[in-house]
DNA sequence: AATGAATGAGGCTTCATTCAT
DNA sequence: GATGAATGAAGCCTCATTCAT
């Protein structure tokens, strides 16, 4: 709200940040406690006035990157868009966030799957593949994309968003918007061969 | 000795197998050597006759799989035959593998990037997406694929590979015969479309 | 705070304590890091907020001592008096420490040549030594003692020193006023029969 | 008994001779089974069959060494001779025994006090000391040197010959026949200035 | 709220000892 | 006798968590 000067993050933020970095660099079982304190320049003891535990503060961390994702890609969407810019639109938005976020893209993809996430992470987890893949089926009743099941289409295109990301952030790939522009079109060409135009 | 069925394994591959389910259940972390052993129905002292450490153990798991993937795929590429039918080898022989060793699968995808793995293992683990690249790269030249980024476009297909395997793996997908030629052709779509036919 | 009577010490020295004991009566590696804390009344974590290591910990302690016999020797010494005199001071400032902290000096004798004293700990040990040998040699060159070689004359005298002390600690030689200056006059004509009156 | 050609030393003799290397480097405590077998080239179930435990094996090396001592010094003991040339002759005696077998010197030295060392090798223990002990005491009751604490002027002694073997051990002190006898003198002075010539 | 010393369970590893070969 | 794989207790050290200040 403050404008101008940046206003003294939070105390939570400040950890939660320290958090994502020691979790990034080196995993969640692999990261003490008194390192994300010091991290965050702060006590050990500190971190429990705002998390309970190690493991409620991963499970903050999930959720506060998973609504962050889910709120840029789901408030740009063109709703009465043809698919074809639907599907642009989403890609490049998640393009725009792991570019922008990179250690918040590599820490969802790296934790998804992590037994210390409890259940309501893991619920929350699913929400923005059930957009794409409710996108996906209404474009192949719109006879617009292939026919085929809809999740394997749907995690191809997800896994191949992954991988282009991860070679970019691994600095085996330099990302031009040209490139981006090429792995978007070649994604819709991955679901849309031969059908649309 | 044993002839036809198989004989009681060597120690060092009853550890190996037990550290693969550990490590891909909880993480390098998150398992601990005591859990190896147990699960090896071991003492835990007795790792250590076979591995210096919980480091070399992962290192070993991690080169023993990653060679063993390299075998499988290339001792059935068909070098002469056209790209089209190479790409649909390659493609269907990791489908293979991650369906057959779906935790040595897994475990290769979680630990590429391990701080643990010795500068060896990360040697090795370059070896398979070099041949892919190589196998794009001439592709282009031969004009039967898009032009653009050799890298991009490897990258995109092993994302794409590895994303429906995840899936099914993590039960949200079928893979019937027809799943997979579809995930194939889709693949090769995002490489190809409206170059080759 | 507290004037007069000794607050509770810091707990670096209660660890330093008892270490103390438990290295002269079990070695340092035939003690345990529990040990040691037991005897301190502590958790075993509790002496790593002390100490980096068990390492750490003699070697912190090994220097205490050095420290604590070289300053009370030199704080006696009479530079300016005849060697005579300077001997004997020496010799009964060595003998009183000895006495008052007998195991500090059961363990700096025991641990002198310790692998586990790192490069300082192992030049700290040098000094009293030294400064022996420097005294020695002044008394020969006065002609004072007899001639010969300074380090031999140096060891018999200190090897005499130790011998005695040990006899005494071990509880099979009383030492009594008389006892120390008999000690003290028989090293001396060790040094000097013949030479001096 | 063989002449000519050195027959092989018997196992249990190989054992003795590798765990005196080993524990003069690194102490009882600091030394492993293991090491002791390998540094003696054989597998370390080996050493069970000799010795009944890794205690047994310090104790059977401590008596063997001090058996060997005894054997030494009292074989060349001249018993009718004057008090002065016994002396002599068990100082040389010890000498030469410190130099021929240092390990074993270092060993005795470092673990006559040691808690594993059972009651019978501390038993063995006080013989050449008690020995040494009587000779003073017939030597004061002649008269031909001081009077006072026959202990004492025996530890005086001991520890004056301890002193001046270990600088020389440590490579502080070059030991010429001169040095020796120079060493032997000074401590004769101690037990007798101002009484026999 | 913030600190950081203290705790003790648990992790990795070593090692004395046993035993099947 | 000789071996060395196997064992599991115990050692050193880390760490999530608590609590007095």
């Amino acid at each position: 709200m403050a404008r101008g000067r940046p206003p003294t993050p939070h105390r939570g933020d400040v950890i939660l940040a320290a958090a994502l970095d020691c979790f990034v660099e080196r995993g969640f079982h692999g990261t003490s406690v008194p390192e994300v304190a010091q991290r965050a320049h702060i006590a050990a003891g500190t971190i429990y006035h705002y998390f309970d535990s190690k493991d409620a503060l991963v499970n903050a961390l999930f959720r506060k990157w998973k609504a962050e994702v889910a709120t840029r890609v789901v408030a740009k969407f063109p709703g009465g868009a043809p698919v074809r810019q639907q599907f642009r639109v989403m890609w490049l938005e998640m393009f725009a966030f792991a570019l922008a976020e990179p250690k918040a893209f590599a820490f969802l993809e790296l934790h998804h799957h992590a037994s210390y996430l409890d259940a309501e992470s893991q619920a929350i987890d699913r929400g923005l593949k059930q957009f794409a893949e409710m996108m996906v089926q209404r474009a192949q009743s719109e006879g617009v994309i292939r026919a085929g099941p809809t999740v394997l289409l749907m995690e191809l295109v997800f896994g191949a968003f992954i991988g282009v990301v991860r070679a970019h952030q691994d600095g085996r790939l330099e990302l031009t918007p040209e490139a981006c522009a090429l792995a978007e079109q070649a994604c819709w060409d991955a679901l849309a061969a031969g059908h649309g135009r």
